[in-house]
DNA sequence: TCTGGGGTCCTAGGACCC
DNA sequence: TCTGGGGTCCTAGGACCC
């Protein structure tokens, strides 16, 4: 790792080899590696999406979707005026879509993803110590211990000697090729791969040439390559971020680095000097390997004013997250709500406990009375979720004892993705809190909340015997607690 | 074009404690 | 009596990402 490589430019010294696989439109080549058929055609995964409908939106449109004007997260019904379903298209019926200007839809299929990504994941493992997978199609990897920057004498008048340039060839390039024919070859669909000193430049460097894409950005050129995009493509620059940047003048990266940072900092808070530092292709963030969830949630679309059918449809949510939850051994001490209004406007409620639990039943039961709160509207969507989470290795009591305990060992875990070896134990915070607040402590909390809650006179006044059901709930909790103490 | 589902991180204000 | 400063935890919302 700090052996000097022979003819190794002094300033490449210590610079990171870092790598970003980005698999080019993965739940649309997903489906091609099933229907072999679907290669070069148009190819659209939707979301909330069954054959024949046009709800739901786009997940992912391969390119020749994207061709029509198809794009992510769009919603079904406008993908489908501008690219028409395949299943409708006629070429002998003057009425009906030309087959040439039609796409295949399908519904996503999780599963099979998943099978696919752990046998990308496979490879990235074999070729890297040091991988996070961000999401099932992009990973980080470090790769300094097994690559470098040096250059690669090509014979056509390169030399050691000579600084590395946009073209030089370096044996990092050499590698970052080998992992995007392995992962062709292997997992069989197609990966895009940037190559920098660091994981934002990689990052950017994996989008830029997609699909099949390899761009290397050697130590000495990023702010170059960085400096003629647009600040959209730096990450963590959004839609209102970029706006507010066009404000001051500042379009591309180049704008961005040349920005004073200390008015950066004053508009956007601590993201304003770390986006100054990135467009300078500063980033010294560690790849670390992939960590523990923080939080699982499941949610729902679906217009309804029916209280009943909100509540059961919260009690489906609740159950399921509560369900994955305990697939994943994970405990949870917060749980939440999610209720969307129409037009668009998004609630949360959310409540923590004492101590971390494993108790299906206690999720529906906060659930549904965070969501009393919002009786009688109209909601577009609903979700729950669970958070501050902690992972005891440990065997922990619950109410349900051994079912939870059967229920564990199946291990059904559809998961792939979480196979990872990410071994690094991130302390379990939630375990010594648990321990620190026995007693007193938790009872507080709850008591607390019960009496100072933000319920106004009239809430109270009108919920007659919402005493009486909190008061049922706190003493679950207290139960709840005291129970797992005892493990 | 009214917007699917699963996440992360940051900020801001209030409660509470010392 | 009216009042300092520091710290933590909690909730809600927002921006962003894939």
């Amino acid at each position: 790792m700090e052996e000097t490589l022979p003819g190794a430019p002094t300033d490449d010294r210590g610079e990171r080899v870092i790598l970003h696989v980005d698999m080019d439109c993965f739940y649309a080549s997903c489906e091609r590696l099933k229907e072999p058929s679907l290669a070069d055609e148009a190819v659209v995964v939707g979301m909330g999406y069954e054959p024949g409908d046009t709800i739901g939106a786009v997940a992912t449109a391969s390119y020749e979707a994207r061709a029509f004007g198809v794009e992510s997260a769009q919603p079904i019904s406008q993908a489908l005026e501008r690219l028409p379903r395949m299943a409708d298209a006629d070429a002998d019926d003057p009425d009906a879509p030309d087959p040439d200007e039609a796409g295949h839809y399908r519904p996503v299929d999780m599963a099979f993803y998943k099978e696919v990504a752990a046998e990308v994941k496979a490879v990235l493992h074999d070729v890297a110590d040091t991988v996070r997978e961000v999401s099932i199609d992009e990973a980080y990897l470090d790769v300094t211990d097994r690559t470098s920057w040096e250059t690669v004498d090509t014979g056509d008048g390169g030399s050691e000697a000579e600084p590395p340039t946009g073209d030089a060839r370096t044996l990092a390039e050499g590698f970052a090729r080998h992992v995007r024919e392995r992962i062709e070859r292997e997992a069989g669909v197609p990966a895009s791969v940037g190559v920098a000193p660091n994981m934002a430049t990689a990052k950017v460097a994996s989008d830029h040439d997609k699909p099949e894409g390899l761009t290397v950005v050697p130590p000495g050129t990023v702010a170059d390559f960085l400096a003629p995009l647009p600040v959209s493509d730096i990450h963590g620059v959004g839609p209102v971020t970029a706006s507010d940047l066009a404000d001051l003048g500042v379009e591309t990266a180049g704008d961005l680095a040349a920005a004073d940072p200390a008015d950066l900092e004053a508009r956007f808070g601590s993201r304003g000097r770390e986006f100054h530092d990135r467009a300078n292709g500063r980033d010294d963030r560690e790849v670390t390997p992939t960590g523990r969830p923080k939080s699982l949630s499941r949610e729902s679309a679906g217009r309804t004013d029916d209280a009943e059918e909100q509540r059961e449809k919260v009690r489906a949510l609740a159950a399921d997250v509560a369900e994955r939850a305990r697939s994943r051994d994970a405990m949870y001490r917060t749980i939440g709500v999610k209720v969307v209004r129409p037009p668009y406007d998004v609630n949360t409620r959310a409540e923590s406990l004492p101590g971390p639990v494993d108790d299906p039943d206690l999720v529906e039961e906060v659930a549904l009375d965070l969501l009393s709160e919002f009786e009688g509207e109209t909601v577009r969507k609903l979700g729950v979720r669970v958070s501050n989470l902690s992972f005891a290795a440990e065997e922990q009591v619950t109410l349900d004892g051994y079912e939870g305990a059967s229920a564990r060992d199946g291990d059904d875990d559809t998961d792939a993705s979480d196979g990872d070896d990410a071994g690094t134990g991130e302390g379990d915070s939630g375990k010594s809190k648990s321990k620190s607040d026995d007693d007193g402590d938790g009872d507080d909390a709850v008591t607390r909340r019960t009496v100072s809650g933000d319920a106004t006179l009239d809430e109270w006044a009108d919920e007659g015997d919402a005493d009486a059901t909190r008061e049922r709930r706190t003493r679950r909790r207290r139960g709840q607690v005291d129970l797992n103490d005892f493990g």
